[in-house]
DNA sequence: AATGAATGAGACTTCATTCAT
DNA sequence: AATGAATGAAGTCTCATTCAT
């Protein structure tokens, strides 16, 4: 038999790749199966159709995110430090895998609206996490989704122009003490 | 003969709409004509393509809100007060026309890197204000592209949100107080 | 403007005859396209799927025979003479236009599970032909499936046979004496 | 090393089944495999093609059901025993094994250009039972094709209504003397 | 200036068949 | 003898664009 596993991973490498790169729908399952070296049906051996294939990319990458995030929160004791810790993986995260991020951010209009609340999910953990700062009067009261976007606004902003421009070129480890201490402004914790 | 200019923003409309809610590529030339109710072939009168009509309704509502910001920040004179009115801007201009905005913050990643230099450009416009006021010592100096994403994602990203989820549905200018103060807190203004 | 409704006349001859000679898993779009002397996507225009296609045409002459027949059977007062006429109408129609009635034949087994009730019928006819003789006398009675059946059967069979077959080769009219002759036998008539 | 030969009548059960049910076009190698609880692979163990497979199993049953027939009219002396015999096991056969039926019928106009006329054959058969019962006097003289196509008719529908609609439900066994007298009066035996 | 029927390239997808194991 | 992953030809269908009216 041959390896089915390794072909799947084939594929996602090169899909997550190609999407991040071109977009989805400018993506061809030719395009794909070619950079992944295997011929166009088989890709319908792993997935159902590309729009599966695009959704799992991101629903899988966006849950693992999710939950490594809270994973890490729970790590910490005060929500100083939760903030801190949860900014700095994104920055080394990003870092090291930059077009797993690329693509969570080019699918994310997307995708988004196939999320569901039941899936481990970045901006819920900030929220929650955030909420709990605020409950234990570790940063002043407001509105936690008004927040928790301002919060996720800047870190994630700083990737997209890092993305996106040539606006910021160095690895983001560089600048993560920036990214905090400004997040930690915004929530005058 | 009927009125040329009517039916081309009859079309814009159309587009605008479709393409912001459900994408551009998910957006047929069929789809935009039943919505504007003119013929399949009447697009093409005023453009050469879809591309093309795509490009035109980015990058002119681009163009739009940067010189509409860069006069706006011209008319204050403390870096405090341009940025203010700026985000108030992008706040009220979001709750009249949500549209436009939505339709910006979708075709971002796919149209941004035909935008050339020359354009104005919202981004461009708020980093000269910040680069104005850390050289004016109103605000710290730092990596000016870092401080005006962060400060940019704050705003966005409220926006996003207010888009996106079902996190935040009130009008902004509620919320613009607090946009405002949390990027001055950001840029330690 | 061209004319939508030829367009779309000669893609229903064209995939009658195909359908009728090959079958219709094995006549391509493209064979009807060529054969239609228009362009692939053009059939699209007219119908949503090839299955459509093949539906309506299926529909739309099971349909028309079964009008036609109501509209004879209720032209004539006895029962005999309902029954001669009916079948004389299926030898002539036949004879006209073979096509039609081989795609019928062709189609029946895989598109009879989508009839409705509803739909003018060409077996309901000849039931409720053969019932109201039983009822009025003229025939004896026994079970109206069975002896609609056994009457459908002498006819479509000597058509199944001029289909098939080379049994029979002449045209129906030269045979619809003894065709009825022999359906007023299997009734008792 | 397993069973070839249970392995090749689980395949040819299973294809049947499916076949009868949904058409042969509409069945994949993959439903069938499924079906049969077997890898997609393991049919070309046994037939070259999907397509020899459907002929084998049209042509064997085919040819089945007409040695079968032959036998049992050898057995008979006059025409109409011979002819009651054959309708009584057409009924019983159907009883048994409709599935054996219904993909005879429903693969017949497919598969009949291919029949050769060497092989045993049911038509045949009847053909010449009723050949022999006009010179020997015991059916009134006509052409033996129309005069077989009308009996087959008559047997073959009540099996078609039984196979496609709800018309006839219960066992055919209960009418097989309907049939038998209706078929000896067509022929005014 | 507009229409909308027609086009046809090219996308997605299916699936009979092959082949390494 | 069987498996099931992989193939790739061939099919269906979409849709931006063209063009006759």
């Amino acid at each position: 038999m041959r390896d089915a596993a390794a072909t799947k991973r084939l594929i996602e490498q090169s899909a997550l790749r190609l999407f991040a790169e071109k977009g989805i729908a400018e993506t061809t399952i030719r395009d794909i199966a070619f950079a992944a070296g295997v011929a166009e049906g088989t890709m319908y051996r792993h997935y159902d159709s590309k729009e599966e294939l695009a959704w799992r990319l991101f629903a899988d990458n966006y849950a693992d995110v999710g939950r490594a995030l809270h994973e890490i929160a729970r790590a910490k004791r005060t929500t100083r430090d939760k903030i801190e810790s949860m900014i700095r993986f994104f920055c080394d995260e990003y870092d090291k895998d930059q077009l797993r991020f690329r693509y969570l951010f080019l699918a994310r209009h997307g995708q988004m609206r196939k999320v569901t609340p039941r899936m481990p999910n970045p901006y819920i953990v900030f929220r929650s996490v955030i909420r709990e700062g605020m409950a234990r009067g570790e940063i002043p009261k407001e509105d936690p989704d008004v927040a928790t976007s301002m919060v996720m606004g800047v870190i994630l902003q700083v990737i997209d122009s890092a993305i996106l421009g040539q606006r910021i070129r160095s690895g983001l480890h560089r600048i993560a003490d920036k990214i905090v201490a400004a997040c930690l402004r915004v929530l005058k914790a």
